[in-house]
DNA sequence: ATGTGC
């Protein structure tokens, strides 16, 4: 099925589309828009081979829950948020010291915890800085999110401490991923056939992805070093897994559009949503024959916009939003944000992880319940911030002064 | 997804 790497016809689609291996069960909830994503990227210039996960649902350029392997670099299908993932922490802190309320109100002004020396720990990643050092330790909207989280069970024959609470940080590259990837439409008009990988603009574009994923990477640590501050915690990483990049392979490059890259033997998280347990699993050997891949999360159920007609119509509906079926609370106080990101917006992510397990790719470690969600507070933060920044917090005090 | 917008 192959074009001949260096011949024009690597530019345009291959006649014969990639093969496409579906790793999910009949029961699975796949959109047909999914479906029919995933055959067009079949066809996209230099693709191989397309793994597709149980968390699919479709995206904007192609399917969400993919791993895909290709000779030519396909930014549009990694999107904006290069290097986003999941890392999780374990906290020094047991379980039956937690009130759910006090740790929900600290949480609450974590991202307004300093951050020592944000240059020191940009360098010590190999990144100028400088750079986006501002939105470290963020994390951002749409789907992302930092949980507080308890172990609800550990599988038989898995040692893990169930009396501690656990971080769940699931970010990316804010702003830095964003302008990398518009500077790289702006400056490639037929970004649809993906860019040669030796050409200046795929070069030029992988470069920038690396330092995106060790950004990613960093934010995530320092988001979970600031919660830590909050919460008078030290935190432990356990796992720190991007689920959104391209990872070089024998075969050419691995592109990771919502699918965890993962070795054999390594533990990761695949997030739950607040009406279903996140889940810790360790990748198989069964994972090389799967691109590397496996999901990262329950993955969407129903798009953001059909969400406004599902839920959140009343006041009380909004406030019952915050709440879970564990005694756990989600703070978000973006009204939008509440309705898009609902409980009933995901699919279930132990179907997700029953299915990745049956097809032999990981062993479930442990189950993990959502105690304190942190989404969005008010714009307290911001707007501390940006007066900090511009020096407008002195004329803030005077003013209060004055009163 | 986004210093999310003029």
């Amino acid at each position: 099925m192959g074009t001949s790497i260096g011949s024009e016809s690597s530019l345009t689609p291959s006649v014969q589309p990639a093969a496409i291996h579906r790793v999910f069960s009949d029961k699975a909830w796949i959109e047909g828009a999914a479906l029919h994503q995933l055959e067009e990227m079949a066809r996209l210039a230099g693709v191989r081979e397309i793994v597709a996960f149980p968390d699919l649902h479709p995206g904007k350029y192609g399917a969400t829950g993919v791993a895909l392997l290709s000779e030519r670099i396909h930014p549009l299908l990694i999107g904006n948020d290069i290097g986003c993932g999941m890392s999780l922490f374990a906290l020094d802190l047991p379980l039956r010291k937690l009130k759910v309320d006090k740790a929900a109100a600290r949480l609450r002004a974590f991202e307004a915890q300093e951050i020592d020396d944000a240059s020191a720990r940009l360098e010590e990643a190999g990144l100028p800085p400088e750079l986006f050092q501002n939105s470290l330790g963020t994390i951002g909207g749409g789907n992302h999110f930092c949980e507080l989280q308890a172990i609800d069970k550990v599988a038989d024959g898995e040692a893990f401490d169930d009396q501690r609470l656990y971080l769940l940080v699931h970010s990316g590259s804010r702003g830095f991923g964003a302008s990398v990837f518009e500077s790289t439409v702006s400056s490639q008009p037929s970004l649809k056939d993906g860019l040669d990988p030796v050409s200046e603009a795929g070069e030029v574009w992988l470069a920038a992805h690396d330092r995106c994923v060790a950004w990613a990477s960093l934010n995530r640590q320092l988001v979970a070093e600031r919660a830590g501050l909050a919460l008078g915690a030290e935190v432990e990483l356990i796992a720190d897994i991007p689920h959104n990049l391209v990872r070089v392979s024998s075969g050419g490059f691995i592109h990771h559009k919502g699918a965890a890259a993962v070795r054999p033997g390594e533990l990761a998280p695949v997030a739950g949503s607040r009406a279903s347990l996140s889940h810790l699993v360790r990748a198989g050997e069964g994972v090389t024959g799967a691109l590397g891949a496996i999901s990262h999360g329950a993955g969407r159920k129903y798009d953001r916009a059909s969400m406004y007609g599902r839920v959140g119509k009343t006041r009380s509906d909004r406030e019952q939003l915050l709440r879970n079926a564990w005694g756990g609370v989600a703070i978000c106080d973006d009204r939008n944000l509440v309705i898009e990101e609902a409980a009933a917006a995901y699919k279930d992510a132990g179907h997700v992880v029953a299915d990745l397990a049956a097809a032999g790719l990981v062993t479930p470690v442990a189950t993990l319940r959502p105690l304190v969600t942190y989404k969005k507070a008010v714009d307290e933060v911001e707007t501390e911030r940006r007066d900090r920044k511009s020096g407008h917090r002195e004329m803030r005090r005077q003013k209060d002064g004055w009163r």
